[in-house]
RNA sequence: GUGGAUGUAGCUCAGCUGGUUAGAGCACCGGAUUGUGGUUCCGGGGGUCGUGGGUUCAAAUCCCAUCAUCCACCCCA
């Protein structure tokens, strides 16, 4: 084998922790499934076009056949997200699908940004996304904060701060200023929360030529916040008119209604979203760890309305999308989640001699049969030793049996020191000491 | 991709201005304790000093390159 190095930005985890990657992404999949979306997945790679058609310099890592003619033009690329091959698959397989639709995608994406703590080069991203034949209500959008929230509910993850803002709202707005360059005022308004209000203003007027009351305005709106629909008065109160401010209020008030009886703390409108991406024209979402908002957007999504449409038929959308690897790599790294089993054995069936071992094995084989993991320790070493290695592991059981079956079975749960009689054909043990529920 | 910081045992680090066989704690292995662990005591193994070049009588220590990690820009999961 050639040089054996680690690859920057392509993680790769130990079996404790990929054990605890696989428990949340199951957690995710099975809450996706409960608000009924379907699941499907789609090819890593799209065509150059398809990617680029919405991105502008998207990071993007080509695909070519070592045999390819030496100067001939890559054709393919990896994603570097899923709602743009979702958008594909969509107009694709329009016949087929039922409408509204909703699917789920787990799957890894690439990008070739320089990484950083929580920045990957090949990472997980959890999408759910929901298309309508022609229109989609909004009440779809009011869906995905409270699915988020009762997903990082279920996991051992610190809580998660929704922030929910509306394109139409900023963008009416800023018309309504009399600004003209949208897509530069969202990504330099994106940074309020980095760069502070003095950063802000200044890179407003220097960069975009903004006149100082048009910068001071757009601030000023950018540093509403709220939890309920009283924002609206707030942003009225700047004064500034505009159809597409008040269409994104309304919409902006109605999912902030929706999501009312939530604990307080966890969904609020901030009107200092704007996201990156181009593409979202209505409903914007992004998440932070709370107390750990350095790590960066963990969850971002929204609407759009053209992603999967085309000339003749629209497709509106809206969805959104959890970064499980940024989460898992930055909790990992900073010992903020940490693994206590390395393997699902739920049962270590010690050895007690050489001649056991088939004995040994078949205790093993009744435990299996009843679909609980064990294994049996790989040499008859003294006991303290397997019970030491089982320890070692996270084992939580390690079986003992009298190859001369005078004093039968007995089970040992190491994390206490019980131990009692036992039937390898109807010991269970209970629900938490399966690793994977 | 641009700019910067860092890189010594499995882990956390020490190693002064270059000078003999590179150290500590924890971890690991063996024994005291010939089969039921996490205490104690005794002993032991383990390092191409990230990698590759260069300067020098001599490099972990100085120089260059490269890789990896981290930070800023950028982008966002």
């Amino acid at each position: 084998m050639a040089k054996i190095t680690p690859i920057s930005g392509f993680p790769e985890w130990l079996p404790e922790q990929r054990l605890i990657e696989q428990q949340v992404l199951d957690t995710v999949r099975r809450q996706f499934e409960l608000y009924g979306f379907a699941p499907i997945e789609t090819r890593a790679i799209e065509p150059l076009d398809v990617l680029l058609s919405k991105g502008d310099d998207k990071e993007i890592y080509v695909l070519q056949r070592l045999h390819a003619e030496d100067h001939a033009e890559a054709e393919f690329g990896l994603h570097f997200d899923i709602t743009i091959p979702f958008a594909r698959y969509v107009q694709q397989h329009r016949g087929q699908l039922h409408f509204p639709f909703k699917r789920y995608q787990i799957q890894k994406v690439w990008r070739g940004e320089r990484p950083q703590e929580g920045r990957y080069r090949e990472f997980y991203q959890a999408d759910i996304d929901v298309i309508g034949d022609g229109e989609l209500p909004l009440a779809y959008d009011a869906e995905f904060p409270r699915l988020i929230h009762e997903i990082v509910d279920k996991l051992p993850i610190p809580p998660l701060t929704i922030g929910v803002n509306n394109r139409k709202l900023l963008e009416g707005f800023y018309r309504g200023l009399g600004i003209e360059d949208i897509t530069g005022t969202l990504r330099i308004m994106d940074k309020l929360g980095k760069i502070g209000v003095e950063g802000v203003l200044q890179q407003l007027t220097d960069q975009l030529g903004l006149e100082p009351d048009q910068a001071q305005n757009c601030v000023a709106l950018g540093q509403i916040r709220g939890e309920d629909s009283s924002f609206t008065e707030e942003v009225r109160a700047l004064g500034i008119e505009h159809e597409l401010l008040s269409e994104g209020l309304s919409e902006l008030a109605f999912v902030m209604e929706a999501c009312e009886d939530l604990p307080p703390g966890r969904v609020g409108a901030d009107l200092s979203i704007a996201r990156g991406l181009d593409y979202y024209t209505g409903t914007v979402y992004e998440c932070y760890l709370e107390g750990h908002e350095q790590v960066g957007s963990v969850c971002g999504g929204g609407r759009y309305d053209n992603l999967a449409s085309d000339a003749k038929v629209k497709l509106p959308g809206v969805g959104i999308s959890l970064g499980v690897t940024r989460i898992l790599g930055y909790l990992f790294g900073r010992g903020l989640l940490s693994a206590d089993r390395s393997t699902p054995v739920v049962v270590l069936v010690a050895l007690p001699d050489e001649e056991s071992r088939l004995a040994a094995m078949d205790v093993a084989r009744r435990l299996r049969r009843r679909g609980i993991p064990a294994d049996v320790h790989h040499s008859p070493q003294k006991y303290g030793k397997q019970i030491r290695a089982a320890e070692r592991r996270g084992i939580p059981y390690v079986w003992f049996f009298d190859p001369k079956g005078e004093d039968g079975h007995q089970v040992r749960d190491i994390r206490g020191g019980q131990q009692v009689p036992a039937d390898p054909d109807a010991w269970t043990p209970s629900e938490e000491d399966f690793f994977a529920g």
